[in-house]
DNA sequence: CTTCTTGTTACTGA
DNA sequence: ATCAGTAACAAGAA
């Protein structure tokens, strides 16, 4: 489940990788995963090259040298961006070994290949993952719905407290709203509302000053160390060298269910909330 | 066989 | 406007 640590990986690691090299071909084996008018798809990338890749919440964007055309690519649930140069995967200098053997594989989409050989492999095993081609104005539309990431500056506790005073929902939907904060998932939900000892059902506006200022951290430096270690890999997700995050052995709650809480020895619980499985300990939250 | 998994959008009824 | 719940999308794991 790639969610803003796990993106910004990937961004990072393909901007050394495919910044200013010419396309040379596209190959969409899967035409639904392209949300744009195929021919257009093909005309515009075709010959053309990336010169920056950015990322909006878990949204990639990456900017095309001519005509201010973007390529905005969403992973979703299980998608996967991963670089090989002569059908091998270039090691990206860190130490887990790949994950993925062979490129293509029966999950791969598209395969954009640049004139160096280069080849970029958008796998998605579950194809709610997207390609799609916007201009600037769309791409605007779409970045300025987002609200601000946890490791921004406007992300502050006067952010958060005006934003949490009026509402009544449970704080764990409102973590998980892109247009309110963006680039927290299922996982890293978990992992903030645990750090920050507030149970996941607690009605946004019932949170004191307190509850708040540990959640507002609590965002910011999850997100930061799961950043440092390139993800965490629960599933699918691999970075752009096909090598799987570091970041699982660091959770503290999600994924732990029946186990014991590693501060305070209880039983982790799962339940639903906010329609998602939601892992919490019922002595550390409250 | 059924149930569960999740990012996002859409829809319902409140 | 907000909210909780559900379905949809899809494919695999258990």
């Amino acid at each position: 489940m790639p969610e803003l640590p796990e993106v910004e990986t990937i961004k990072n690691d393909l901007r050394k990788k495919v910044i200013s090299k010419k396309i040379k071909s596209i190959k969409v084996i899967l035409k639904r995963t392209v949300k744009s008018n195929f021919n257009e798809f093909l005309t515009n990338l075709l010959d053309n090259k990336f010169i920056s890749i950015e990322r909006a919440g878990k949204l990639l964007i990456f900017e095309l040298k001519s005509k201010e055309m973007f390529l905005l690519v969403h992973l979703k649930m299980t998608g996967q961006l991963i670089y090989s140069e002569n059908g091998r995967i270039i090691p990206g200098g860190h130490a887990d070994a790949s994950t993925i053997k062979d490129l293509p594989n029966k999950y791969t989409r598209v395969i954009i290949e640049f004139c160096n050989g280069g080849k970029l492999f958008f796998n998605d095993t579950r194809t709610f993952g997207y390609m799609k081609l916007v201009g600037k104005k769309e791409l605007d539309e779409i970045v300025s719905k987002f609200g601000p990431e946890p490791g921004a500056k406007e992300f502050n506790y006067k952010y958060l407290k005006k934003l949490l005073n009026k509402r009544t929902a449970n704080i764990k939907s409102l973590l998980l709203n892109q247009q309110l904060i963006a680039g927290i998932g299922n996982i890293y939900a978990d992992e903030i509302l645990f750090k920050a000892g507030v149970a996941p059902e607690r009605a946004a506006n019932s949170l004191d000053e307190n509850e708040i200022k540990k959640i507002n951290i609590a965002a910011r430096e999850i997100l930061r160390a799961a950043i440092k270690y390139r993800g965490t890999t629960f599933n699918d997700y691999v970075d752009a060298d096909g090598n799987t995050g570091n970041f699982l052995k660091k959770l503290k709650i999600y994924g732990r269910e029946g186990k014991k809480c590693q501060v305070c020895g209880e039983i982790v619980k799962k339940k639903k909330t906010a329609g998602r499985g939601t892992h919490y300990c019922s002595k550390c939250q409250s």
